[in-house]
DNA sequence: GTGATTGAACATCAACGATGTTCGAAACTC
DNA sequence: GAGTTTCGAACATCGTTGATGTTCAATCAC
């Protein structure tokens, strides 16, 4: 585990921590901390104050992308695998944002497809491609995450129509349906499954079990949900496909 | 100079050279000059064949990107910095792409401002900026230069009101006007100056004198000329203000 | 078939980023 | 205000990465 999650953990378990305790734990020195604890302020995750930090981090929402973006990463390679499996060559795809959607970008970077993602992320992974045609949406690239969110991306979105819609999502379950810890997000994801004929989610199994706080679209408005371990049996009775990678 | 730029340069005077040619030119192993026209194809700027390369540059298009960002950096700066002096903290401002207002992007990163870059380059480099407010244009970014064109673009564009439009140029001349290389990056430009109440060129000496083939549009249209060197007299007499950085 | 050309694989080296150390300045405590 | 703690700038160090060169087997052109 690297050191900025070490960090952020331990402060968010303790509300907050001092220089020299980060510095007993992790077996850094304090100036190796403080540049952490600069950096990680920078993402939003913890608030300095003279001596150390306090947490930021909020029950109901989720740690900054650049600490997802180094976690599970096996699984999140063979979802992403699986969902790049069914895609075919020529489609229009629509690419919401999120660490599982940005490894599913990079796979597909060398298809012959029409691809718009919804986050700057992903668009960079992809925006040295010959092979495909790249779609940016407009709107507000929202902090850290750079997901594109606001009037102008559900614009772009609406002014299309995609073959296939990957939804990445922060909660699952039959009951539930699609839920995100974001609200504008949860529109853009809307969007983009409204102008999609076929809709795939990519889902750890981690979402299978949680709810958060935008309800996004019953599960029966899937397609295939992609996943890496067995989860809730409700979908499949829900009519998707559940596909374990 | 770097070695790509001194490779692109003697395949387009000569039409074509044998890679021990370049290998004698530059004084880099074959093996090396072999991986540089390896990108150099990749960029479009000529076509391999066994033994050699022949220039794909026409007389009437541009150097690629990645060859103009580090050509005659000192004047780009002084004009960015100077481009950056002319705006007030809280505006709204369409910066368009190419090199020079990339330096421009990168000088407005800290400050307090609503900024809509017509490149996914300029975008990057104020993703991470945590004062200022961010949109993203929608399109299709053109390789390489990762300008963003097309009806998405037109459409985000012509969707806001600026303050100010930062413009750069491929021609300007009192006579000939503002033009481009490119026919959809002129469409952009003309929405972005169509969608700003005041407009600023930001034009290196070089392009005084030089006219492309797009026409954008008249010198007239513009409010202030920003460039790094005494140019064409006839702008200052068609009411623009032109500034020397 | 023969010689030139290519690209993969490995070696080497310089550049860069990350980390640790030191020390003067600033900020808290009393 | 004196003393102590914390901070961050500056420099040193080290590991990693990217660029370049070399070798050699495979491939291509004639």
């Amino acid at each position: 585990m690297s050191r900025l999650k070490q960090i952020t953990e331990a402060v968010r378990d303790a509300g907050s921590l001092g220089v020299a305790d980060l510095a007993a734990l992790t077996g850094a020195s304090e100036m190796t901390i403080r540049r952490d604890l600069e950096v990680l302020a920078a993402q939003g995750v913890l608030e300095r104050f003279r001596g150390g930090a306090r947490s930021l981090l909020l029950r109901g929402s989720e740690p900054p992308f650049a600490l997802r973006s180094d976690e599970n990463p096996d699984a999140k390679r063979r979802i992403a695998a699986a969902v790049a499996g069914l895609i075919a060559d020529g489609e229009s795809v629509v690419l919401d944002s999120g660490t599982t959607c940005l490894e599913v970008a990079r796979l597909l970077h060398d298809r012959r497809l029409t691809v718009m993602p919804l986050s700057l992320h992903a668009v960079n992974a992809l925006s040295s491609s010959a092979s495909l045609t790249l779609l940016v949406p407009g709107g507000r690239p929202r902090p850290g995450e750079l997901a594109l969110t606001g009037p102008l991306t559900l614009a772009s979105i609406s002014a299309l129509r995609f073959d296939t819609a990957v939804i990445g999502c922060c909660g699952l379950s039959a009951a539930q349906g699609l839920t995100a810890f974001d609200l504008e997000d949860a529109a853009v994801k809307r969007a983009a499954i409204a102008s999609a004929r076929r809709v795939i989610a990519a889902v750890d199994a981690s979402k299978l079990t949680r709810t958060a706080l935008a309800f996004v679209a019953p599960a029966s408005s899937l397609d295939a949900v992609v996943t890496d371990a067995d989860g809730d049996e409700g979908l499949a009775a829900a009519g998707v496909a559940v596909v374990t990678a």
